[in-house]
DNA sequence: TTCACTGCAAATGATTTGCAAAGCA
DNA sequence: TGCTTTGCAAATCATTTGCAGTGAA
């Protein structure tokens, strides 16, 4: 994905397509799908000598989330992240090292539970965690 | 439950039965399965007329979790959930409120996701969320 | 008595926000 | 030019920690 599909989706998105937006959409988006957290995406445009402030990183991601581009990934614990991947899929989460990864085998419930009156479900969540074997 | 069996199970679970920790044991299993963060039970000791810190609700929230009479629940967001039932089941969440409450049908996975290699899947959580019906 | 536990206040870590300066249309 | 964004530093929120005083065995 170049920078003018960059700039493009962004316009798609309502977004003016700033140096910094375009930049950060640039590392989240060129390569498949990605699961990063603030800090390590501000490093990430650190290293590729992208100068972008730690709150710029924060208030992209959301609004790269309320855009619709990016999906927030529900871990227990301080950190949040983000996935590239805004469809509906299901994570490996690695205790030790905070690393997450999308479940590719088709895993889904057996049965979608009921939701209770006046109630709909917005969207299921499953979080596989994983230790060493011992 | 009352107060003896409290204090019977904290010496069972290796912890020394002191004023805080019984109060907040109490106010934790006595009813049935309950769904807290620490800023609620400080909230709640303190209508008992409990004086416990919220230091010490935290404190006592995670020697509870190490001692397996609590489990923590991952939720996104800033709050972490405590979850007096300690058996594998999972949540409904609601979005708007932030209340967490179990999913009584047997909702569970239609298969077991492949753990990959030298890792073994410690747990699997599976949050519903919910919505309003519009 | 002794060592674990508690409370307070200060420290921490992640994230957000106010506001002046800079950038895009 | 005029409204949107950015960067910085300060503010916030949930949670943890250091340490002196308190309590259980």
């Amino acid at each position: 994905m170049n920078t003018l599909d960059v700039a493009g989706k962004l316009r798609g998105a309502g977004l003016r397509p700033t140096r910094q937006r375009v930049c950060l959409a640039e590392l989240l988006f060129r390569e498949g799908d990605r699961h990063v957290t603030a800090e390590k995406l501000h490093e990430e445009a650190a290293r590729d000598d992208v100068r972008v402030s730690l709150a710029t990183v924060y208030n992209t991601l959301n609004q790269f989330t309320q855009a619709g581009l990016l999906r927030e990934v529900a871990i227990e614990g301080s950190k949040t992240y983000f996935d590239t991947n805004t469809s509906g899929h299901h994570h490996f989460y690695v205790e030790k090292t905070g690393e997450l990864f999308d479940i590719t085998d088709g895993v889904c419930l057996a049965q979608t539970p009921q939701a209770p009156e006046g109630m709909e479900i917005s969207r299921i969540d499953v979080i596989v965690r994983l230790a060493e074997r011992r």
